[in-house]
Order: structure tokens, then sequence, then C-alpha cells
RNA sequence: CGGGGCGUAGCGCAGCCUGGUAGCGCGGCGGUUUUGGGAACCGCAGGUCGUAGGUUCGAAUCCUAUCGCCCCGACCA
């Protein structure tokens, strides 16, 4: 892309509204726009992030065996009453009336309709296990909106549910989800420690929240250090194996790590030394639950098993919030300067600053490196303003681009063209050729989606 | 919902107390000189001062109502 023919409002000054750092970053790089209290469009760059991170949790989700689905923003008061949550939910659900006087909601979540669609389909056991989820906007009408994306009223997120006959089978998904959920959050560039939550409005028996650490996190969480030394990495999971999945879970939640819901200082001094112990704040990014038949017998969720018998089927749900994500990886992710994108979120991977635009051998270089990293199959953002340097410098730190080539005429005097990362800074010069096969190396180790596997 | 604050140009703000021709910086447009980390100068454009009503010869300014937004608290993926 080139910048002049993108839309890529950067702010210099930072908006009065913006509290915390991820705000700001995404106002000024020109990300979103506030459109009333807690819900926001999504620029071009910042709908790229989005786009992203979405990509990364569908192949995931996939990975793991997972069915995507899309159900409506809009539902049926009915479903709700039938499962007890219309009067439960309190004032957060939106709830709309249409022209008929009809009771709909804007759907802070779906168990109620997951189920609708799997009672209606699904009458064997024979048909499970099955997990649907889908990727979808999703609202809560939060007493005080506030930090931006973070804590929005409308908020995209990745809502899934797992049906099974068994409660082991259910937790073996539940294990599953763990699994997998680390592996997302890693590829993006994260760590997300599980830890052990409240259920909340959804209900259910056990939970893990995924958390973020950051200053500005809204939740005060108590871990064990060590917690933070646990990697997924690039070991080789199936998903069907139980044994495995449950390996994986426990290896990664035996550690004390809970969230202030569920702590406990007598546990905590007793099971974490004290030069262990860590009190901090973290973004919630995601959770999982089991709550077995909580919504499956009132909605009449059953299959027939192998006896013959007619069971109401063991469920789970789990979240990741999506539009939450872009704010948390810019809290953990960025400097003084602006925004620093993990390589696998970035919304471009590689940006180009002409130094002398409209001088010819800069011009040339420029469209060399541009057509080049292209065919590489790369997404590259060209600044080819006719600003001075310092002001493309500034608008390639702000928006965050994990890499950039820096093209004058004093470095193509000597053939040479400066690559930077941004992370750490660290500039090396070298030949135009050779910047593009380093950018493309550099993108190539990012890990694929596999082949698709049936639950 | 309780407490507090703010709505004046795209963004950041001053002006309001003490009523009298609506300002500054950034940004935008045109031009000249510039050009390796947000350049200088000249010129230009851009605002029904959130909205409605009231007081007044006259309201951004005073009064009332209302809408919106933000902060603290309770709540929360």
């Amino acid at each position: 892309m080139r910048l002049t023919r993108y839309f890529l409002p950067v702010l210099k000054e930072t908006p009065a509204e913006a509290q915390i750092v991820s705000h700001r970053l995404m106002l000024r790089a020109g990300m979103i726009k506030q459109a009333s209290a807690g819900i926001y469009s999504w620029l071009p760059l910042g709908y790229k992030v989005l786009r992203r991170i979405e990509a990364i949790v569908h192949e995931e989700q996939q990975r793991a065996g997972h069915l995507p689905i899309l159900m409506p923003t809009l539902q049926s008061a009915d479903l709700w009453r039938e499962s007890g949550r219309y009067d439960a939910y309190g004032a957060e659900m939106l709830r709309i009336k249409d022209r008929h006087d009809r009771d709909l909601l804007y759907t802070p979540t779906a168990e109620e309709l997951v189920t609708d669609i799997f009672r209606a389909h699904v009458s064997s056991y024979k048909d499970l296990p099955l997990t649907l989820y889908q990727i979808q906007w999703k609202f809560r009408d939060e007493i005080r909106p506030r930090f931006g994306v973070m804590r929005g009223r409308e908020f995209y997120m990745k809502d899934g549910y797992n049906f099974d006959l068994t409660r082991e089978d259910a937790l073996h998904a539940y294990n599953r989800h763990l699994v997998s959920y680390l592996r997302t959050y890693e590829r993006m560039g994260l760590q997300a420690i599980p830890m052990r939550a409240d259920s909340g409005p959804i209900g259910g028996e056990d939970t893990h929240e995924f958390l973020v650490l950051a200053e500005t996190g809204e939740s005060e969480v108590f871990y064990d250090s060590a917690v933070t030394e646990i990697r997924l990495g690039a070991r080789d999971i199936d998903y069907d194996d139980h044994a495995q999945c449950r390996a994986v879970m426990e290896e990664f939640t035996a550690l004390y790590a809970r969230t202030d819901e569920t702590h406990d200082e007598a546990e905590f001094a007793a099971q974490v030394p004290p030069e262990r112990q860590r009190r901090a704040r973290g973004i919630e990014v995601g959770q999982i639950f089991y709550f077995g038949t909580k919504y499956s017998e009132p909605m009449g969720a059953l299959v027939t098993d192998a006896d013959g018998n007619r069971v109401p089927v063991h469920m789970g749900s789990h979240g990741i919030g999506i539009s939450r994500l872009v704010g948390a990886i810019i809290e953990a992710s960025h400097d003084e300067n602006g925004i620093i994108w993990p390589e696998a979120v970035a919304p471009f991977q590689c940006g180009i600053v002409n130094l002398r635009q409209g001088d010819a051998a800069a011009d040339a270089a420029c469209e060399t490196l541009y057509a080049g990293l292209k065919a590489r199959g790369l997404d590259i953002l060209y600044d080819d303003r006719d600003e001075r340097a310092g002001g493309k410098f500034a608008t390639m730190d702000l928006i965050g681009l994990p890499w950039r080539i820096t093209v004058g005429p004093r470095g193509l005097a000597r053939g040479v063209v400066e690559l930077t990362s941004r992370r750490t800074g660290e500039a090396e010069e070298m030949s135009a050729e050779a910047a593009i096969d380093r950018v493309a190396g550099i993108f190539a180790a990012e890990p694929r989606p596999c082949s698709e596997r049936s639950p």
C-alpha cells in the first residue's frame, strides 16, 4: 500500500478522552474513531489488525477441530426466558423492542441460541463430540465504558460452545480449549496466563481466565512468578489426545495463579515461596468454562446414548476478546514513540521510508523494494508522501510496523538501504536485494495454518 | 446509579468570573526556501461557541432545561 493512497489519519496530539496508552495510541495511529461511548468505528489500520487477530483465532480454532458458524447479534428474548437468563442478566443486556412490540436483545453471549441449534439438529450420541464457535460482535451495556476498545460496550469476540456426551468428554473439551488458547496467544506474541477465576453470569463449575500482565489491567492478579517461565512453544499437540491435553492443562495450571475473585491469601502464602509471590494487574483476554448441563437441561438439549437413554449433553463455553486483544497487545508492546506490533498481527509487515521523495534514485530504489517485497507475498506500507524525514519516521514509529527499510540518497550513493527493527531499534545497512531477502526470510518463519481436522 | 468535570475550527486549548466585531497552537490548502528524526517564512480557507428556551438594546459569556462526552466509585469479557 502506498501511503499517499491510504487512509491513515494520524494525530500529533492526544485526544483528551484517552486515558491509557493503548487507547491514546489507537486514536493517534488512526486505528479507531469513537462513535459513541464504548462504541468504535475501525479505520483501515485498526481493522487490519483486528482481522489479523481474527484470522489467527480462526486458524487455531479449526486446528483444534472446532467448527465456525455465525449467529445473529439480535436475538429473541424468548430463548433467554427459557434459560432464565432474561431476568437474571440485568441491565448489562441491551434490550430492544421491534415494531410488533416483541422483546429482542443484542447478544452479550450465545449459549441459548447455540443450544437451540443443537437441540433442533442433534439427537444421537454418535454426533458427539461437537464444538461450534463464532466470531461476532457482542454488546454489554457497561455502566461505564472506558479504556477504548479494552472495555467497550460493543466488542468483537470469539465465543465457542462444546457439546459432549459425558462429563469426562466435556472436561477434555475444556482442556483442549485451554491448550488451543495458549497456542493462539503465543502466536500473537503474547503471554496470557490461565488463572483460576469466577464464573460470573455464565455460571458453571470450572473456569479459567487468560490474563496478559499489564499495569493498566483492570484485574488484580496473584501468581507464582514461575508460571511466567512456562511456554507451549513448538511442541506437537494432538487435540484428540485426552491425556496429552490434560497434561498440558495441568502443567499450566498447577502453580498458583488467580484473580482477586478467587485469591486466597493463606493458600498463596502456603503454596508459593515468598520470593516468587507476585501481585500485579492483568488484562483478561479470554475465558473458558465448563458448566455441565446448566443450559442443556432446562432447554431440553438431549441426546440418546448407547443404552437408549435420553440424557442432557455436557457443555462448556469459551471466549476470546478479539477487539480487546488489539488494546491488550498494545498495552504489552509499545514504547514512548508508539506501538510495537508483534510480527504475527502487524497491520503491515514492513514499511518503506523514502527520505527524498522526487529524487530519481530514491524513488526508483523504493519502487524496486516495494515490488520485490510484494512479490514475496508481504504486506508493505510505502511512505511515498512528500514529507520530511522526521515526519515519516515519527509516523512509522507511531503505527509500529515491525520492520522499516529506510531509503535515501546518502545510502544509495554507497549502494545500501537501511533495515531497522522497530522493537530493538537496531539498524543494518545492506543492498536493496538483500533487504528483500532478509524481510521475506523473517516472515517465512511465521507459523502457517495447517490442515483442518475433524473433532 | 452516586459524586465530580467538560462541550468554542479536524485535533489540543484560551476567551466565560466582570455580556459589546470569536482567538491561539497543531493540522489542512497555495507559494518560496528547505530536506537523514515531527523545518522556516508569506498568504488562504475553516466555527449556527452541543441543543432548546429565557433574561437583556445586545449572550460563547448570565438563568433554566436537555443531550453528549470524560473522570472517581459500585459493576465488568
